[in-house]
RNA sequence: GGACGGUUGGCUCAGAGGUAGAGCGUCUCGUUGACAUCGAGAAGGUCGCAGGUCCGAUUCCUGCACCGUCCACCA
């Protein structure tokens, strides 16, 4: 007999025990069969492994959602679960902690410090591999990959000497986005754009051979010392007479040219720009065009150059003052303007602002990749839903993207497969901690003379080549001089790099022979779904695109599905600051698993902000327990009694013996035949919000609140109707539980274990595998 | 500067070319065979503004306003 109220609590465990035990999360693979019966397959968006789950995690469960549906429809099928190192987040969240011991990653050898992370993750791996269990996910566990498996970081560093060989990844000395704080560079993605109020000073420049001044509007007044160009607008015709005149470096004195460049914006300012090749990326762009020098002001640690004169190994903000100063001093100010507003870049985690910096890093030629991602999208080979918004931006993204840069200098991740050769560059800087626990840096050949290679080693950080150092991409002894003394490249790759290549890595292929992938790959690539928010639409979705065409010839999945932000009541994201946070495991001890997994799909548009309250979940949970009672009074009027199926008696009833009761037994049948086309045609179309609601009403407002009226009244009195009545209850609620189940495993799996053998035929099967209705 | 999304009852949101829906909240009534995590009933919306298409628009189109988001080298 089922109890007065559904417990959560008391049957979540046991029932999703029950599922792993039966090993009902692993595709079932006819041996020898993996073709004939095709696959339904998604990848789950890999979660930093190191990270507690939240609620974009718990967002999942639209994943879940599709993966039961399609294994009820007897597919065999995959949900793959994985791990992030996730470089940058887990370097820094260890830093935090080595900075509450007053140590800082400087205080260690690369080595020892990957070691300790390392450790550090290892603590807390299986984290949200529990909580997602609590959720009742049905991932394929026996399947489970971590980003720095052997395996998977070994196709990784495959991919990348694939590019190299192709031309498609090269080291190249180029403006890249440098945050000072956290010490390394970022691709263009991880620069957040700030709107900042900023002085907009008019600086004057005296012109060389005439009389009188030209004036140029800078933000950026500090490294007018390295300039030695402006650029006017050919088609100013205020300014472009300038063009090919010569001014005065209002810092140093130096003579400067005006050249014509029309990427100007001749209203903006006075229509003159001053060009600082090595610190902006406009300027770089220009420099490179017209061949002019790309001179550094800034070093990585955020200060003047050491050339700098009186401004050297000064603070960029230090400089700017002073430098403000000087210039007022001369007179060379002609006004301030103190309430521009212009946008900068700003670190996307730290918020520091980042510094365009020029300096060497691995670059990914990105056009072409770029090129058959867009093409597999617009030829529909990979389809995104909803398609109108998201297509779009996805075009958009790639049809403007610029060059990979993939170099971090961060060690948590694996290091670029390059090594260089100390003898044959010697110039090559290196940072090291040697034996007396002090740094040392230096060019090789001076270091060379203080300290043996293994200790130099056995110390190192980080190094710094030329950038026409030349490098092999294996690690064995220089090919040209036959030198024993290499080093391997000191940056690591960007996370992305290998998450992007996750549906090859995880599933088997083989790049050096792609006859020879596993039979798992050829059977499950391409995935069938990849679920995620929009937010990594361009950092992952386009970026596995491109890997997974460039390698495979093959799209990596035929449909992206962007799910639903969760954010608070408020409209609000949520966030520890501002206290809004709604912690999916506590809400699932409070509330249950299939509360929670309801109230974040329910009634919720595609890709639209989910407004999650606890009142939302309430409700849900209300709703659980409705069903729950549902099953307990069809049950309670019908232990012990008489039952018989309308629906296999169907034929042998001839219209004369229809009673109201049985017209009405058959009404109920047409009905949830009904629903199951509605319901599968919404789940087909990824319309779960609508579909989990039509359920909603129909199981609630329509076979509890008025069939179940109806037949409690009709009940009171036992006649020859009565067993149909019975068993058409018995009947809709084994359909509905079916319906049910993708949406809220747990209590649906519960009700059928208890109630199973009172349904016609009675099923032998737990129902996470039962048949979908037909 | 481009592009996109939103604007529907007190709150949060669905929805569709033809009498406006849900959850939560509010009000009234109701517990002697499921459920008070409940039932019966009620109040509450000129579906942002202005035009246009149509027999008919809140739903399609155009413009505007406000809110939000993404992209972008205006120093």
């Amino acid at each position: 007999m089922l109890d007065k109220a559904y417990k959560p609590n008391e049957v979540e465990e046991k029932i999703y025990k029950m599922w792993e035990d039966g090993r009902y999360f692993t595709p079932r693979l006819r041996s020898g069969q993996a073709p004939g019966r095709k696959p339904f397959t998604i990848l789950l968006p890999l979660p930093n492994a190191n990270d507690p789950m939240h609620m974009g995690h718990a967002m999942f469960t639209v994943e879940d959602i599709m993966v039961r549906y399609h294994r009820m429809l007897g597919e065999p099928t995959l949900w793959l679960p994985g791990g992030d190192h996730a470089g940058i987040e887990t370097q820094f969240v260890f830093e935090k902690h080595l900075a509450k011991k007053g140590q800082s990653r400087f205080d260690f050898d690369r080595n020892t410090l990957y070691q300790m992370i390392w450790d550090f993750c290892d603590q807390n791996k299986n984290l949200n591999r529990d909580q997602m269990k609590r959720l009742g996910f049905s991932l394929d566990w026996s399947r489970y990959h971590y980003s720095l498996e052997p395996e998977i970081v070994e196709k990784v560093l495959k991919t990348f000497k694939k590019l190299h060989e192709d031309g498609l990844i090269y080291r190249g000395k180029k403006i890249v986005n440098f945050c000072p704080h956290c010490g390394t560079t970022f691709s263009d993605l991880e620069v957040d754009k700030v709107e900042r109020i900023d002085p907009l000073y008019f600086v004057r420049y005296k012109k060389t051979g005439a009389a009188g001044y030209i004036t140029v509007a800078t933000t950026r007044p500090e490294p007018i010392f390295i300039d030695t160009h402006l650029a006017v607008n050919p088609k100013d015709k205020k300014n472009n007479k300038l063009i090919g005149s010569r001014v005065v470096n209002p810092l140093t004195g130096r003579e400067m040219e005006i050249i014509g460049d029309d990427f100007v914006d001749p209203k903006f300012g006075t229509g003159i720009v001053k060009l600082t090749p090595a610190h902006d990326f406009a300027d770089f762009e220009v420099a490179q065009k017209h061949h002019l020098p790309i001179i550094d002001a800034i070093t990585k640690d955020g200060r003047i150059v050491p050339s700098g004169g009186k401004y050297a190994g000064m603070k960029i903000k230090a400089a700017r003052e002073q430098v403000v100063q000087d210039l007022t001093a001369n007179n060379l100010i002609e006004k301030v303007d103190h309430n521009y507003q212009h946008a900068v870049g700003v670190c996307y985690r730290c918020k520091t602002i980042i510094e365009p910096l020029t300096i060497e890093q691995w670059f990914i030629k990105t056009k072409p990749l770029a090129a058959y991602a867009i093409k597999a999208v617009k030829t529909g080979k990979t389809k995104i839903v909803p398609k109108k918004r998201f297509e779009k931006m996805y075009f958009q993204w790639l049809e403007n993207i610029r060059d990979w840069n993939i170099s971090r200098q961060i060690v948590w991740g694996p290091r670029v497969p390059a090594w260089y050769c100390l003898t044959c560059n010697p110039h090559l800087e290196m940072f090291f901690i040697n034996k007396n626990k002090e740094r040392v840096n230096g060019p090789y050949k001076d270091l060379s003379r203080k300290f043996s290679y293994e200790e130099i080693i056995a110390g190192l950080q980080t190094i710094s080549a030329p950038i026409d150092a030349t490098y092999s991409l294996t690690g064995n002894p220089c090919q040209k001089c036959g030198g024993h003394h290499i080093v391997q490249e000191t940056d690591t790759l960007d996370t992305w790099f290998l998450s992007g290549q996750w549906p090859l890595s995880t599933l088997g292929f083989n790049s050096d022979n792609p006859q020879k992938s596993s039979a798992n790959f050829k059977y499950f690539y391409p995935t069938s779904v990849l679920d995620t928010m929009w937010d990594i639409l361009f950092f992952w979705v386009a970026r596995m695109m491109m890997f997974g065409l460039y390698l495979t010839s093959e799209v990596p999945f035929k449909v992206v599905h962007i799910h639903a932000r969760v954010v608070d009541k408020f409209g609000q994201k949520m966030s520890k600051s501002k206290g809004n946070v709604i912690d999916p495991i506590t809400v699932t001890e409070k509330y249950g698993a299939d509360a929670l997994r309801m109230a974040l799909v329910l009634g919720v548009a595609p890709a639209s902000d989910i407004a999650l309250s606890e009142e939302k979940i309430v409700g849900m949970r209300n709703f659980c327990n409705k069903l729950w009672n549902i099953a307990r009074f069809i049950e309670m009027f019908s232990v012990n009694k008489p039952i018989k199926f309308i629906g296999a008696e169907m034929p042998s009833i001839s219209t004369k013996d229809y009673t109201q009761e049985k017209a009405w037994c058959f009404e109920r049948i047409t009905e949830t035949t009904a629903l199951f086309k509605e319901i599968t045609k919404l789940i087909e179309s990824f319309n779960f919000g609508q579909a989990s609601e039509r359920l909603y009403q129909y199981t609630w407002h329509t076979f509890a609140d008025m069939h179940l009226e109806t037949a409690k009244n009709w009940l009171k009195n036992e006649n020859e109707n009565s067993p149909y009545i019975r068993g058409t209850l018995l009947d809709i609620l084994e359909r509905i539980l079916k319906l049910w189940h993708p949406f809220i495993p747990f209590v649906t799996e519960e009700i059928w274990d208890q109630m199973k053998l009172r349904f016609a035929n009675p099923p032998k099967k737990p129902l996470i595998i039962e048949q979908w209705p037909k």
